[in-house]
DNA sequence: TTAGGGTTAG
C-alpha cells in the first residue's frame, strides 16, 4: 500500500510541476470517488500547491476553490449520513478557501459557489454569495442558472424566488435558455405551473429544454392532454422529452398511455435510459400489469443493465403492487444498495399482500443495517402491525417516532393508530386515541373508525363516526358506502335507505370502480356497470363459470368493498385468450 | 474554467 502512494504521490508531483490544473482536474474533478476520500485528496493537494507556492496564481487558487466547492455537489454515494457529513466538510472547505485567498474572487469562483450551495440546498449561503458579488462584479447568465436552481430546491417560500426572478428580468437574462428553463422547473417546484406558463410564452421560439420544462408544468398542473399536444408539436425529441411524457401519464394514473408511449419510443429506436424504466415500471405497478413489467425487467437483463437503486426500488414496487411479493423479495435481496426508498418499498408490499410479520422484520433489519426510518416507512410499520394484530407493539413504534427518530406523525399515521386499536374490536381505545390527539382529526381517521365499525358491526358508533367524517369531507362517497354497508349487514334497510337519500340530497355519487388487466400486453378496463368490451359476452360467462367455482371451494363473498384484486383476476387471465 | 429539462416508497 505503502510503495503505492509514493509512486501516485511521486507521479502527481511530475504533472503537477509541469501543469497544476491538469492535477485539480485528474484528482479532484474527474475521479469517482466518495467524500471522503476527496476530502484527503483536497487537503493533499492544498498542501502540494502551498508548497510549491503555486497559489499565488489566482486563476489556479480560483480554479481550485471552484473544484473543492464543485466537489461536495457530486452526489456520489451521497446516502449515507456520514458521507453527508463529509459533503458538508468540503463546503466549508471551500468557504475557508475563499476566506483566506489572498485574491480578490472573481465571477467564476462565487458562480461556482453558488452552485455548489444549490444542491445542498443551502440558501442562505448561496445569497451569501451573490450579495459579495454584487459587491464588486456583475452578476451574469451562470449567477442566474444556480441561484434559480437554488430557490428551486431549497425554497419553502417564493418570495426569494420571485426576487431573483425580478433580478434576472432587470439584467436582461431571464430569457437566456438555462435560466429560463430554471425559472419553468423553479416555478413548477413552488405548485404555481400557470406562472411557469407565462414565463415559457415569453420567449420567442423555446428550445428543447424549455420546451420539456413546460411539458412537466403542464403534467404538474394536470394538463396531461396539452402536455402532449406540446409534445406532439416538438420540432425535435431526445429520450428526457419522451420520459418527461412518459412520467406525466404515469403520474396521473394514465398508466395505458404511459405504456403505449413506451412502446413507441421503442418501436422509434431510442436509447432507454433508467429514467424511462423508472416511469414504465411505476406505470405497470399503477395497473398490475405483470406481463409488461416482467417483459421490462427481462428488458434490463437482456441489455445488462445494471440495477440501480432506483431501478430495482421500481421493480420491487412494480413485483409487489402486481401481487408477485416473492419476486419482489427476491430483487430485493439481490439488490447491493438500498436506501430508504427500498426498505420502505419492500416494507409496504410486504404489508399489502398481507405478510405484516414479514414487514416488521424486515423494519427491524432495516435498523440493523442503519439506515434511518422515515414517515413513510412508519406508515407501512403500523400498517404491519395493524394487519398482525399487534396492538401493543404498534403503539410503541408510534411513540418512538418522535421520541427515537424525531419525526412528527401525520395524520395517516394518526389513521393507522385509529385503524390498528379499531381492527383489534378496540372501538373504546380507538374513540379516545383520536380524542386525545393534538392536531384536529381529518376524514380518514373517522373513517378507519367506521370502517372498524363495520367489521365489529356497531352501528351506533358507526353513525357518529360517519357524522364527524361528512362535517370534515361532504362528498366521501367511500363513507357513505361503508355506514350503508354497515346497515345492510344488520338488514336495517331503512337505514340503507335514508343514506342513498342524504346521498342524494348532497349530490354526492359514488365514483363507479374501475378494474385493469392486462393479457399479452393488450389493455383492458372495465367499469362497474360497463359493457362495453367486444367480449362482454364470454367474459360473463366465465366470470359465472369462476364464482360457481369459489363457492364450491368454500368461497363467500363478504361486501362490496372487498373485490379481486388485480393479481387474483390476472391469475385467470391466460383463459380469456382462447 | 462554471449552466438549464425527465426518474423511486404510504
Amino acid at each position: 500500500m505503502h510503495a503505492c502512494t509514493v509512486m501516485t504521490t511521486s507521479l502527481r508531483n511530475i504533472i503537477a510541476r509541469h501543469n497544476p490544473v491538469a492535477l485539480i482536474d485528474s484528482s479532484l474533478c474527474n475521479s469517482n470517488c466518495n467524500a471522503s476520500v476527496a476530502l484527503a485528496r483536497v487537503r493533499q493537494i492544498h498542501a502540494h500547491l502551498l508548497v510549491q507556492g503555486l497559489l499565488y496564481d489566482s486563476l489556479l487558487f480560483h480554479r481550485f476553490i471552484a473544484s473543492v466547492a464543485l466537489l461536495s455537489a457530486n452526489d456520489n454515494g451521497i446516502s449515507s449520513t456520514s458521507s453527508h457529513h463529509h459533503h458538508l466538510l468540503l463546503l466549508l472547505y471551500s468557504h475557508r478557501l475563499l476566506d483566506h485567498s489572498p485574491h480578490p474572487p472573481n465571477a467564476f469562483v462565487l458562480n461556482s459557489l453558488i452552485r455548489a450551495h444549490s444542491k445542498v440546498p443551502d440558501l442562505e449561503n448561496a445569497f451569501r454569495f451573490y450579495r459579495r458579488l454584487l459587491r464588486s462584479l456583475s452578476p451574469d447568465r451562470f449567477t442566474f442558472t444556480f441561484l434559480v436552481s437554488a430557490c428551486a430546491r431549497g425554497s419553502t417560500s417564493t418570495t426569494a424566488g420571485a426576487a431573483v426572478h425580478a433580478a434576472a428580468l432587470r439584467r436582461g437574462f431571464a430569457s437566456n435558455p438555462h435560466v429560463h428553463s430554471a425559472l419553468i422547473r423553479m416555478y413548477v417546484e413552488f405548485g404555481l405551473p400557470n406562472a411557469a406558463r407565462l414565463i415559457y410564452a415569453e420567449v420567442q421560439n423555446p428550445d428543447i429544454v424549455s420546451r420539456t420544462a413546460m411539458l412537466g408544468a403542464l403534467a404538474a398542473a394536470g394538463e396531461i392532454d396539452l402536455a402532449r399536444e406540446l409534445f406532439d408539436c416538438m420540432p425535435s425529441r431526445d429520450p428526457i422529452a419522451w420520459n418527461a411524457m412518459i412520467a406525466g401519464y404515469s403520474q396521473l394514473g394514465r398508466s395505458k398511455e404511459a405504456l403505449e408511449l413506451f412502446s413507441s419510443m421503442q418501436s422509434e429506436g431510442l436509447r432507454v435510459s433508467e429514467a424511462t424504466l423508472v416511469s414504465v415500471l411505476s406505470a405497470c405497478a399503477h395497473m398490475g400489469a405483470l406481463d409488461q413489467g416482467k417483459w421490462v425487467h427481462a428488458y434490463m437483463k437482456r441489455n445488462m443493465l445494471h440495477v440501480t437503486v432506483m431501478l430495482g426500488t421500481a421493480l420491487v414496487e412494480m413485483y409487489s403492487k402486481c401481487g408477485d411479493v416473492e419476486r419482489a423479495m427476491d430483487v430485493f435481496w439481490r439488490m447491493q444498495e438500498k436506501n430508504v426508498y427500498t426498505w420502505s418499498s419492500a416494507m409496504s408490499g410486504l404489508v399489502i399482500n398481507g405478510a405484516g410479520n414479514e414487514c416488521l422484520g424486515l423494519f427491524g433489519l432495516m435498523k440493523d443495517h442503519g439506515v434511518p426510518p422515515n414517515g413513510v416507512t412508519f406508515v407501512s410499520v403500523l400498517r404491519g402491525c395493524s394487519v398482525a394484530g399487534l396492538v401493543e407493539e404498534g403503539r410503541r413504534h408510534f411513540d418512538s417516532m418522535r421520541d427515537q427518530y424525531g419525526i412528527e406523525p401525520w395524520h395517516e399515521h394518526y389513521g393507522c393508530m385509529v385503524d390498528l386499536y379499531g381492527r383489534a374490536g378496540r372501538l373504546d381505545d380507538a374513540v379516545d386515541f383520536i380524542n386525545s390527539m393534538p392536531i384536529e382529526p381529518h376524514a380518514g381517521a373517522w373513517g378507519a373508525l367506521l370502517n372498524a365499525c363495520k367489521i365489529h358491526r356497531s352501528i351506533e358508533l358507526g353513525e357518529y363516526a360517519m357524522k364527524k367524517m361528512v362535517e370534515i369531507e361532504s362528498t366521501n362517497d367511500g363513507a357513505y358506502v361503508l355506514l350503508s354497508n354497515i346497515y345492510a349487514e344488520s338488514r336495517m334497510w331503512g337505514g340503507v335507505n335514508d343514506v342513498r337519500e342524504s346521498m342524494k340530497a348532497k349530490g354526492v355519487k359514488k365514483e363507479p370502480g374501475c378494474s385493469v388487466i392486462e393479457v399479452d400486453g393488450e389493455i383492458h378496463e372495465f367499469f362497474v356497470g360497463d359493457k362495453s368490451h367486444p367480449r362482454y359476452r364470454e367474459i360473463e360467462v366465465m366470470l359465472q363459470v369462476m364464482s360457481k367455482r369459489l363457492r364450491l371451494a368454500g368461497y363467500t363473498a363478504k361486501t362490496k368493498e372487498s373485490g379481486c384484486s388485480n393479481a387474483a383476476i390476472n391469475s385467470w387471465a391466460p383463459q380469456l385468450k382462447s
